[in-house]
DNA sequence: GTCTATAAGGGGATAGAC
DNA sequence: GTCTATCCCCTTATAGAC
């Protein structure tokens, strides 16, 4: 309002949200932080969104759209084989985990936070369906890898291994203490190492 | 000192404010809720437990010592080889993981739900302290039987991957819905084949 | 003297109204 | 923006029952 243009009020309060959200939790971070960290007022905030779980929902969706673009980018440049595929992926994973100040996944951290919302009659709506919607989507690229890679009958199994092993890594990133400034850098290391093995376990097979 | 006509009532209110904790989050579970759970009334909470964080601490506590102690068993029963100590590791986690209405581990979801809690000046005290101190003691078994196998290079690198597939199926366990009645058999199925290929790997490398 | 039951204080949350 | 309504939280204090 004052001189400049308005830099996108619904922009700033998603920034502040999303800041304060996947550094502290979601329950631990009120409205009214929110409001101050983002500089707009009251009616500010309510006018983008009516209540603090369409925030939420549009903080996730946010998040996993920039996740999703990283992802696909990273699976590009990898080629074709599907074994680099799948490498690649941990390998970006592993990358974005190892971000100074990450706490790993913030859908993956919102369903631990709230076990029990949102799955009422499947519903459709909401940041926990949201969450679980967007987490079942991203696992089609690396099904179809594993599946060129291994077979109809090994490639489900090494896309669960792939997956266990994701959240293995945004499970430990999630866990850091904010005052721990070193990355878990072994910990990708290893999962790197160990998805390499399993590609090429699978791969000495078919 | 304690009890004297009742059934341990401190056990009771254990009880309930585990159950309601494990299944909804320590966040989600008011004083009161547990109250009227364990049948108990709130001088009977407050005389066993000053705080909230320090019933939390209990509950914390004894299911980490729970979990140790069948985790011992289940390593006893294994038998010497380091190979096969790890693999009994892994497949007594998914066990546990399976268990009906199974959410993951305490410890593990608790430092997702208070991310920045109970780490100034390295205190040691509290529910955050307590489950750092008890995860970090909990490596030291497969710590030991990975360096046996792999050497003390090749071991830490198999260690931090056992832990990686141990956090995965931990936080695959988290995430399930409440109505979600199907355990997570494939992840569990997948993680100690996993485990077994590792194993097998740095066997033939030794 | 413990245990239970009830009421109330003090703080902070979301959300709406002006 | 400020101010208010409403609700729930943890915790303490008071009163009754075995």
């Amino acid at each position: 309002m004052v001189g400049t243009v308005k830099p996108d009020v619904r922009e700033r309060i998603l920034d502040a949200a999303g800041r304060l959200f996947y550094a502290r939790g979601v329950r631990a971070v009120g409205m009214q932080e929110i409001i101050d960290e983002a500089g707009t007022g009251k009616s500010g905030l309510y006018g983008h969104f009516a209540t603090k779980d369409d925030l939420v929902e549009a903080y996730l969706e946010r998040w996993s759209t920039a996740l999703a673009a990283s992802t696909d980018r990273a699976l590009r440049e990898a080629g074709e084989d599907p074994g680099d595929r799948i490498v690649a992926a941990v390998t970006h994973v592993g990358q974005r985990v190892l971000r100074e100040g990450g706490r790993g996944c913030p859908l993956r951290n919102y369903l631990v936070e709230f076990p029990g919302s949102g799955d009422e009659a499947g519903a459709e709506t909401g940041p926990s369906a949201l969450a679980r919607r967007r987490l079942r989507e991203s696992r089609s690229a690396v099904d179809r890898a594993a599946r060129e890679l291994a077979g109809p009958v090994d490639g489900p199994v090494l896309a669960e291994q792939v997956r266990l092993v994701v959240d293995g890594l945004f499970a430990r990133a999630a866990r850091r203490s904010p005052g721990d400034d070193a990355p878990p850098v072994d910990a990708v290391l290893a999962a790197v190492e160990m998805v390499r093995t399993m590609v090429a376990h699978h791969r000495g097979r078919s």
